[in-house]
DNA sequence: GCCTGAATGACACGTCGTGCCAAAAAGGCT
DNA sequence: AGCCTTTTTGGCACGACGTGTCATTCAGGC
């Protein structure tokens, strides 16, 4: 009779992870170093995944547990500003609009306060160059718009229209997606006039204004 | 001294496409056809790319002549939506306001005309249950979404900030992709109450409404 | 008929991503 | 300390993927 798998690592009482999942964040991490490097020197094409795997110090086996293709090895850097907005939102103060606490977020998101932050922007400057990685910035986005549609749900009364919600977080993560592209188009730093913070401010705006933007393109 | 590549083939004197040009978009849609119908029955990881060159009556390296992956091979049914809507929009009386025009359009290429347009949406609630062809959806939306921003671009006067315009198409372009992920969850048919028509002349409306979106998720 | 350029098919090849199993590492227990 | 359990890791084999290359076939202009 096999035995009631009761784990033999703790449960986290605590509401922080376990150190075996730290520790399996910080090689993901890694990985995703080596990968971007390599991407950016010789493009994601003539890359590969052994390469990662041997520049991040692991076997190639073990390379494909921790990302199920090549080219999602750079998604955590490029999925950390969304997952950082929708942890801002989440906790923002629960008796601001959606609008104003979505808004707020986002700006906030935006401003690189650590130096890890300011090297994910980066990244995503040189990253978006590579054709073969557009799939990845894609992805990444629907998964944070899928994201941010939860947590607004979470802060809507049980009866909203769940169409309106989806139509929200869609429009929202559209914005913050045009205004990176845009950022990573031209040549502007990452902080200052023309930086992401400041692109984003404008296009949450403006959609958020609504008749605005319609006004403006005719 | 090599000779100049004078095509044997006659410069297309009228603006319609070459013989070959539309017996390559033929073959192309009966590609797309078998692919839909396997990735459909069996799902697209348990495809071979081999299965549906065959089905196609082709070998498998030209399969990769038409398309560059396996998944690309749904691309047209999903596609033809967008396609139309850029075609009928740029089509539209030029002294509609782009709101109206965008407005417009989207509606009229949500209303299928013809079987064949049926047809495509049927497809497209199917496809979009596998994870696999996500990725697919994601691009032909992004194509779609550029396409969509070069011809805004076209409507408007010289001045226009881009950053406008890049918006203006993205927002469009998410609200119809809302809309038609909307439906394809749903059970309701392709026309009448719930359809992507209705659903999709919703979510144009409340966007480019702009306040009245907001206000209501709060 | 011939000639030219495009489309197709067939083969080889490197890479991708996965199933499988054994070895090593890490945490909980007495 | 030692032992035990669970997890992680590495090595190997294998089918599928996608491409370069070349010969063959097809369609159209002469």
């Amino acid at each position: 009779m096999p035995p009631i798998p009761s784990s033999a690592y703790a449960v986290p009482v605590t509401g922080r992870p376990t150190l075996n999942q730290r520790r399996r964040e910080s090689t993901r991490l890694e990985i995703a170093q080596a990968a971007a490097e390599l991407f950016a020197a010789r493009g994601a094409e003539a890359t590969t995944a052994e390469e990662i795997a041997t520049a991040s110090g692991i076997s190639l086996r073990t390379f494909y547990r921790y990302f199920s293709e090549k080219e999602d090895a750079v998604a955590p850097l490029l999925a950390a500003g969304g997952e950082r907005w929708v942890r801002l939102f989440t906790e923002s103060a629960s008796d601001l609009p959606v609008r104003e606490a979505l808004e707020r977020s986002a700006t906030e998101s935006l401003s690189p306060s650590d130096a890890t932050a300011v090297e994910a922007l980066r990244w995503t400057r040189d990253l978006l160059r590579d054709p073969r990685l557009a799939t990845v910035w894609q992805r990444v986005h629907a998964d944070s718009e899928e994201r941010l549609r939860a947590a607004i749900a979470d802060r809507c009364p049980p009866g909203t229209d769940l169409l309106e919600i989806r139509l929200a977080a869609a429009a929202a993560t559209a914005a913050i997606r045009v205004a990176l592209e845009q950022w990573a188009r031209s040549g502007a730093p990452a902080t200052g006039p023309g930086s992401p913070r400041e692109l984003g401010a404008r296009c949450m705006r403006e959609l958020t204004a609504g008749l605005d933007l319609w006004s403006r393109v005719n």
